[in-house]
RNA sequence: GGGCCCGUAGUCUAGCCUGGGAGGACGCCGCCCUUACACGGCGGAGGUCCGGGGUUCAAAUCCCCGCGGGCCCA
């Protein structure tokens, strides 16, 4: 009886060999006909913006996912897992400029120039997504890898399919508005992507004189910049210190226009003075009373960040400048009374936090207010893991105050493909069905189809769409969306959207409008969400802390298999998760256990897959029974797509129960080296062995693909990944009655290994003259148990006077004492 | 300032809905180089169940008031 294995370690460099091996069978590959009968799931996995390198928690994020796929296909559905890079959007725009010195806007003003600028980012997405790339293939993914990023023709197309049909159904149009406007990055911003930070500013208490009466009021504010756009105070309907005023007028110290004072509900008594000023634009509370009150904005800060010429002696200034200057020109005309200290919060740039502005612009915008109740009817059909994170996608929904603004004026994006007749005005939209580049191309009319100008006048739109109207459609790529109809209307029952918390806002909840909008459907049957990734003392991952932890020297040392344990059970589903080398290391030994493990099996013969428990001795029976039950309690929580409930049970099942209780229960009697047994029992021995073993594989492969593989094609010669999830072989009250076999088994070994510790003998040592009276239930196992403690072992339910309890229902006879 | 979610040993967690023993894992400590594995075996310590109050014979579990973290809104 020689092992077929020898080595007595893992090596880190197998993992590279099945990588390669796993290519060349191409056993992830879904059949490029899905055979009837096969259901197909769709998991849409987050494409992962293409600027730097992963952390160890994005890692992991990737290493679930594929744990998800995996699980799936043991469960035998195709699994369309794809991995693409989203390759739109700012970022890369930024990175370009500060790598270049370049600037987008300036470039941008010819066509030559704009290709150019186009390149440098696709050459900079190009290297950023090798390296993602290779690490995820190191850790073991089995992604659909497509080169077709978000800025291939392909995802473009549709892309830009998904906007002309919602624009000819009325649900996209054009207006001029107020709008979030972020002046670093020169763009419109949508609620989803505004966050608040809290700081400390100034407020200022500003004089204002009133107009045909005597007296003064004061106002308090933190934006005396507006002045100059200032058209009314307002004070509360139910303060009385100013009822008097009402219907009065002031006028704005420095620039001496005529405010009207008004009432209004929104305007709080207890801030300032009680007193507000309305400026277009402060905050949406002012946008709100502009248009509720038909006061005439007067726009006093431009696109740059920049005071306007409207601000007299404040123009050209930056904001923040302004701020400073104004307040010193009314200090010393005598309009400012004080000054306070202040914790405010305020709107900022979710990408580059700069304070945003509200300015007026004409944007494209998608219609989503009128669709807030059939999003959120829709998402209640999908399965939330955990649940507990489905509020915050209907508070979010609920939130929502205006439509969709989706142009952007950018570059590296999605063109829209629109042009505008330049004579009767009109917006022309062409055909669905090819990548449209209208600021490069020519306009597919001759002749203004309303009008008909000629082609000349129809001028192509410069702007590109938000990133997140690419995204928002990621699942109807993945699931071939009109490219495709079969293969959609197939795999589009089953969608899996995993992502983080961070973004439910943003990704889910414009994937849910949008596909809503486009097929009428909810987007996913299931979605998974997980926490944020953490440093080991709970901080995020940030250059600026400094506590990035790379992924690859954690892998070269431990292993991928080792990396993905971690990732497994880090933390509970949808709770942040900490980096934990420790728990690194518990992956790396129990890497080392299955290994050796399959040494020692490898010394016995295996048949073939049992299909029932004939032939088996009972303790055997009894411990593919404890095994049944953990598979089961696994198979439970993979299908809720999660993977530490499950990491966590088949480590205890290969490790505290299976190697530390069966192996050493049966190993002498599958050895057989002095011939006692009968050739029946040791073979039920084998084949038990390896039933069990050969389960735990299976369901252990989606976390710990590499040894998992390496293992069970060595032992079994096919690989891990082709199998199918165990099913149980025992059920029931049979399954209980043997469970409970095992356990009496299993205390009863911790008992001796007590005994024999209170003696100070090692485990391994022979108790000569001893014996062990077990409970009679225990009969079946007195000869394993014999051998396995080197002890007599002998079944009876009434030990013979002077002999000691032992635990719980056995008793031991020490020598010379009967 | 208002609403929602989360809060159990150093870390990750079970238990909470349907009150009664605080359980598991990692790490830690001690002993043992026992022939699959010292990347191992056996044993052990470690908790104001975020704090306070209430209901109850009895509260991690139910109720109220706080605190800390997250999300949303002012």
């Amino acid at each position: 009886m020689k092992p077929i294995i020898e080595e007595k370690r893992w090596n880190i460099e197998w993992e590279r060999e099945l990588i390669e091996v796993w290519e060349k069978e191409g056993i992830y590959k879904p059949p490029s006909d899905v055979p009837e009968g096969k259901d197909i799931v769709v998991i849409d996995t987050p494409p992962p913006y293409a600027s730097g390198r992963w952390h160890v928690a994005g890692t992991a994020h990737y290493a679930q996912i594929d744990m998800v796929a995996r699980y799936l296909r043991l469960k035998g559905y195709v699994v369309i897992v794809p991995f693409y890079a989203d390759r739109n959007g700012l970022p890369v725009e930024v990175q370009v400029e500060k790598t270049y010195k370049v600037n987008a806007h300036e470039m941008a003003r010819t066509v030559e120039g704009r290709r150019k600028f186009l390149d440098l980012c696709r050459r900079f997405l190009d290297e950023a997504e090798r390296e993602i790339v290779s690490i995820w293939k190191r850790i073991g993914c089995s992604f659909d890898y497509w080169t077709k990023g978000t800025d291939s023709k392909d995802y473009r197309v549709l892309t830009q399919r998904s906007f002309i049909e919602l624009y000819k159904r009325g649900l996209i149009y054009e207006g001029e508005r107020p709008v979030r406007w972020c002046p670093r990055c020169r763009t419109t911003l949508a609620e989803a992507e505004i966050e608040r930070h809290e700081s400390e500013g100034t407020l200022y208490y500003v004089r204002f004189e009133l107009k045909d009466r005597e007296g003064y009021v004061v106002v308090a504010t933190t934006r005396p910049e507006l002045l100059a756009g200032c058209a009314a105070l307002a004070f509360n309907p139910e303060d009385e210190r100013y009822k008097e005023l009402k219907g009065g007028k002031a006028v704005a110290p420095i620039y001496g226009h005529e405010l009207p004072i008004l009432e209004h509900p929104s305007v709080d008594p207890g801030f300032g003075t009680g007193l507000m000023m309305i400026c277009s634009y402060g905050d949406e509370n002012d946008v709100r009373l502009f248009s509720e009150l038909g006061l005439k904005p007067r726009v006093v800060v431009g696109e740059d960040g920049k005071m306007l010429e409207s601000s007299g002696p404040i123009r050209g200034l930056k904001v923040e400048e302004a701020r400073v200057k104004i307040a010193e020109i009314l200090e010393k005309a005598g309009y400012l009374v004080k000054r306070e200290k202040i914790i405010h919060s305020t709107p900022v740039c979710w990408r580059c936090k700069t304070p945003l502005q509200i300015i007026h612009r004409r944007e494209l915008f998608l219609k989503q207010l009128e669709f807030r109740d059939k999003v959120k009817e829709v998402a209640s059909k999908i399965e939330f893991y955990p649940e507990m994170h489905r509020s915050k996608l209907y508070e979010w929904i609920d939130s929502i105050t205006m439509d969709w603004p989706i142009s952007r004026d950018r570059f590296y994006g999605t063109e829209i493909p629109m042009w505008t007749c330049s004579r009767c005005g009109e917006k022309l939209v062409p055909e669905p069905g090819r990548y449209y580049r209208p600021w490069e191309e020519p306009p597919p009319w001759d002749r203004c189809p309303k009008c008909g100008a000629p082609a000349s006048h129809l001028i192509g739109e410069k702007r590109v769409f938000d990133t997140w109207f690419d995204s928002s459609i990621s699942v109807l790529y993945v699931s071939r969306w009109s490219v495709d109809n079969d293969f959609f209307n197939r795999a589009f029952r089953f969608t899996i959207r995993p992502q983080g918390q961070d973004i439910i806002r943003t990704w889910l909840y414009y994937s849910l409008l949008r596909v809503y909008q486009l097929t009428g459907k909810p987007a996913f049957k299931m979605v998974r969400i997980t926490g944020m990734g953490l440093d080991p003392k709970g901080r995020p991952m940030h250059k600026s802390l400094g506590n990035i932890i790379d992924p690859e020297p954690v892998v070269e040392a431990y292993g991928a298999d080792a990396f993905r344990f971690w990732s497994a059970v880090a933390s509970k589903l949808g709770y942040d998760y900490r980096y934990d080398e420790n728990k690194v290391k518990t992956g790396r030994n129990f890497v080392t256990k299955l290994w050796n493990l399959a040494r020692l099996l490898s010394s016995f013969p295996w048949k073939k897959d049992a299909e029932s428990l004939e032939g088996f001795e009972p303790v055997d029976r009894a411990f593919i029974a404890v095994a049944d039950d953990y598979l089961e309690k696994a198979d439970r929580a993979y299908s809720a797509l999660d993977v530490y409930e499950p990491a966590h049970l088949l480590y205890e099942l290969a490790w505290d129960v299976f190697a530390s209780h069966y192996v050493e229960l049966v190993k002498e009697r599958a050895y057989n080296r002095d011939g006692g047994v009968p050739s029946s029992a040791q073979e039920s021995a084998w084949q038990a062995l390896h039933t069990v073993f050969k389960r735990v594989l299976v369901a252990l492969s989606p976390i710990m693909p590499f040894v998992t593989d390496a293992i069970f094609r060595r032992l079994y010669g096919e690989s891990v990944h082709v199998q199918r999830y165990p099913e149980p072989l025992t059920r029931g009250k049979e399954r209980e009655e043997l469970v409970s076999l095992a356990k009496s088994i299993m205390e009863l070994n911790h008992e001796i290994w007590n005994y024999k510790k209170s003696l100070g003998l090692r485990l391994s040592e022979e108790l000569r003259g001893y014996k062990v009276y077990v409970p009679e239930n225990l009969a079946v196992a007195a000869a394993d148990l014999s051998r396995m403690h080197k002890v007599y072992v002998e079944a009876s339910n009434r030990p013979p006077p002077g002999a000691r309890p032992l635990g719980s229902a056995a008793f031991i006879m020490e020598p010379g004492e009967a």
